[in-house]
DNA sequence: ACCCTAATTGGAAGCGCTTCCATTTAAGTT
DNA sequence: AACTTAAATGGAAGCGCTTCCAATTAGGGT
C-alpha cells in the first residue's frame, strides 16, 4: 500500500493563487466565481473559468471550512449502522444533502443514553453545521438543551413539544394505535403486546396506541399479555415462548416492531403452530423483511426514506438557506396489510 | 499577543491560543500536548490539561486538518447505503476508525461504473486520506490506475493480482465452489443457479466456483438452469418461476446471494412447494435475514463485519501509521449449514 | 465635460492549527 | 566548574480559502 500522505509535492494540486494567477485577476474574484457570487463580470468569470480548467483546479474543501466557519458536513446520529432500517434513512439524508455538495458524518447512538451523548459529543466535535438525530435514550431535557444551543438540530421519530419545528416523524402512538385497531376490526380479543424497550420513546409511544386501541374496544388490558422485550429477533422469540407458557389465550400478537414479529414468527413455527390460522402477527416498521417472511408480515410503515430526506432537506433549507425544495408534509403511519394478520372465525 | 487576532474570550469555543495563555505557555506547547508529541514535560503537560479543561478546550478539527494537510477521515464507498450487509461492513470500519479519531465519509455507487466513478471522486474531493472501496462494477484497470495514485487504496470483496496487499476479502470462487460442492455432497445432481448481475467481480467468481463444483463432480453444466439476476428479492422470485416454466427438473437452486434465495423461498411458497424437501435452497452472505426465514437458510458465510474492522486496521496501521493491532489473517468462507439445504433422498 | 452612484475588482487580515527552526533549559561527563 | 549533548520550549511562517473594506472603473444623468 502506498504510504504517502501528502498528495505528492510536485504533482500537487492547484491552488487558488495560480487559478487567480493564471486569469489575471485577485484570489478574491476566483473567491467569488467558484462560490457564484454577483458581481463579477462575465468577461472574468469566462478568464476563471478557463484557467480553473486549465489547472484542473478543485477548491480545498478543509481551506474553504475554516475560513467560512462552515464544515459543509452534517453530523448523523442513529441507533445502529448495521440495519437495514438505519441505513435506509442514513442513505436518504446522503443523497439529498450529496447534490449540494455537503456531507454527512454518521456515528451509532446503540440506543442507551451514555453512548448517544458520547455520539453527539464526536459530531459537534467535528465541526458539524448540523445534527440529525435519531436517539432513543436520551432524556427530553438533555434534547431541549441541546435545541437551545448553538448548533441546528433535527430530531427524527421523536417529538418534543418544546420544538415541534426540530422533529420530523410519524405519530408512533398513532401507529399502535393503529395496528391493533386492526387486529381488533379483525375480530380479535385476545391480542398480546409485544413492546421494544420502553425506556425507547417509540417503543413506549407504540405501546401507548396499544392500550387506547383496546380502550376504545373497551376491552380491558391485560398485563399478562404484555411483554417488554428487546427490538431483536431472538428477543421476541424467547417472549413468544413466556407468553405460550402462560396457557392464557390469544389469537393475535401485535410487536414492536418486525424484527420482534419475526422472531415470534419463527418461535410460533417451531411450536408447530400453523400461521397464520392459528395465530396472527402484526409488525411495525414495513421493513423489506416483511415480505421475506411466510406469511408475509402485516405492519404499520414507517416511510423511513422519506423521513431521511425531509430531514435533509430541513437543513439544506434553513441552515444551508438553500431553497431547494419544500419540506414534505406531516408523515401518517398507515397499515399495511399481508397474510400474517387474519380474520378471526 | 497579538491583538489582531480575535482570540478574546467570549462566548465562542476556546481556541489553542486561550489555551496557551491560560497555561502559560506557547501554543506549539499545546499543540504537542494534545497530539501526545514527546518532549513534553510532565509538570507543562498537567498544567496545559487543566487549563484545557478548565475552558472546556475542543481542538478545531478543520484548522488542525489544514495545517497538517491531513484530513484524518476516510472515504468509503459501498454499493447502497441502505442494506444490512453494507451497514454492517461500515459500522465495522467506522467504530474501528473513530477509536482513534478518524471518521469516515460515505458514498454509495449503486454498483455502476459511472456512479461508482463519482463516488471516488467525490470522496477525493473530500480531501480523504485513504479509500476503502467495494466497488462492483469498475474495471480492473481502473483500479490499477487508482492504486498507483497518491491517496491509499483498500479494495474490499475484489482481487487486484497487481495490488494483493490492497486487497481485503473472502475467495468468492471458494464460496461459490463450496456452496456447490454442500449441495452435490446432500445428492442433489440437479442443481440451478441464480446468480446476481455478472458484471459484478463477485457475482461472476460465484458462480465460476459452482461451475467449478460441479465439474469436479463430474455433473455436466446445464445452461438451461442458469438465470443471471439482480441481487434481490424480487429478482430471485421471478428467476424461480422461469426455471419452473422450464418443466426442467432440479431438486436445489444455488444463489448468488441471501436476498435471491429469500426471493426464491417465497416464490417456492407461493407455488405450493414444500420447503426443503420440494426444493433445497442455498444462499450467500449468511445475512440476518438467513435465520429469519422459514425453513432457515443454509448459505455462505461472508463476514462482513471482520473484513470491515480489517479495512479499518489497515488503513490505521499503513496510512496513519498506529501500531494499533495486527491486520487479520486472510478470511475464508464457510458454508453455514440450516435447515434450507436437504439431504436428497 | 463633470459629478454621483453603482458595479467590479484588489488587498490583506484573518480562520485555528501544525511544524520547522532557533533558543533556552536541564542533565550528564570529565 | 566548564563543557557537551539532549530535552523542552517559544516564535513565527504558513496551510488555502473567505470576506471586509477600500480602491478603481463604468454608467448615467445633467
Amino acid at each position: 500500500m502506498n504510504k504517502k500522505l501528502n498528495h505528492g509535492s510536485d504533482s500537487k494540486a492547484a491552488t487558488i493563487y495560480q487559478v487567480a494567477k493564471l486569469a489575471g485577476c485577485a484570489v478574491s474574484t476566483v473567491s467569488r466565481v467558484v462560490n457564484k457570487h454577483q458581481n463579477v463580470s462575465s468577461k472574468t468569470k469566462e478568464k476563471v473559468h478557463s484557467a480553473m480548467a486549465q489547472l484542473n483546479y478543485r477548491p480545498n474543501t478543509v481551506a474553504s471550512s475554516l475560513a467560512s466557519q462552515r464544515s459543509n458536513c452534517v453530523g448523523v446520529l442513529v441507533s445502529e449502522l448495521a440495519s437495514e432500517f438505519f441505513g435506509t434513512f442514513t442513505g436518504a439524508v446522503e443523497s439529498v444533502l450529496r447534490e449540494h455538495n455537503k456531507h454527512i458524518i454518521v456515528t451509532a447512538g446503540h440506543g442507551d443514553a451514555a453512548s448517544e451523548k458520547e455520539g453527539i459529543n464526536f459530531l459537534i466535535d467535528r465541526n458539524c453545521d448540523a445534527l440529525i438525530l435519531h436517539v432513543e435514550a436520551l432524556s427530553d431535557e438533555y434534547l431541549n438543551e441541546l435545541c437551545q444551543g448553538d448548533i441546528p438540530i433535527v430530531i427524527v421519530n421523536r417529538e418534543l413539544s418544546d420544538f415541534p419545528n426540530n422533529c420530523i416523524g410519524i405519530d408512533n402512538e398513532l401507529g399502535g394505535f393503529k395496528a391493533t385497531s386492526k387486529a381488533i376490526e379483525f375480530g380479535h380479543c385476545d391480542i398480546a403486546y409485544i413492546s421494544g424497550p420502553l425506556k425507547k420513546h417509540d417503543a413506549h409511544a407504540r405501546w401507548d396506541g396499544h392500550r387506547r386501541a383496546l380502550a376504545q374496544a373497551s376491552i380491558a388490558y391485560d398485563p399478562a399479555l404484555f411483554i417488554e422485550a428487546e427490538f431483536s429477533q431472538e428477543s421476541g422469540a424467547k417472549a413468544l415462548l413466556e407468553l405460550l407458557a402462560q396457557k392464557k389465550p390469544f389469537s393475535c400478537v401485535v410487536c414492536g416492531n418486525d424484527e420482534i414479529a419475526c422472531g415470534v414468527m419463527s418461535a410460533a413455527r417451531d411450536a408447530k403452530m400453523h400461521l397464520p390460522n392459528a395465530l396472527s402477527i402484526v409488525g411495525f416498521d414495513n421493513s423489506n423483511v416483511a415480505s421475506y417472511t411466510y406469511p408475509k408480515l402485516s405492519s404499520v410503515d414507517y416511510p423511513i426514506a422519506q423521513i431521511g430526506k425531509a430531514a435533509g432537506l430541513l437543513v439544506l433549507k434553513y441552515v444551508y438557506v438553500i431553497e431547494a425544495a419544500t419540506v414534505a408534509a406531516p408523515f401518517s403511519p398507515t397499515f399495511i396489510n399481508r397474510a400474517s394478520l387474519q380474520r378471526k372465525l
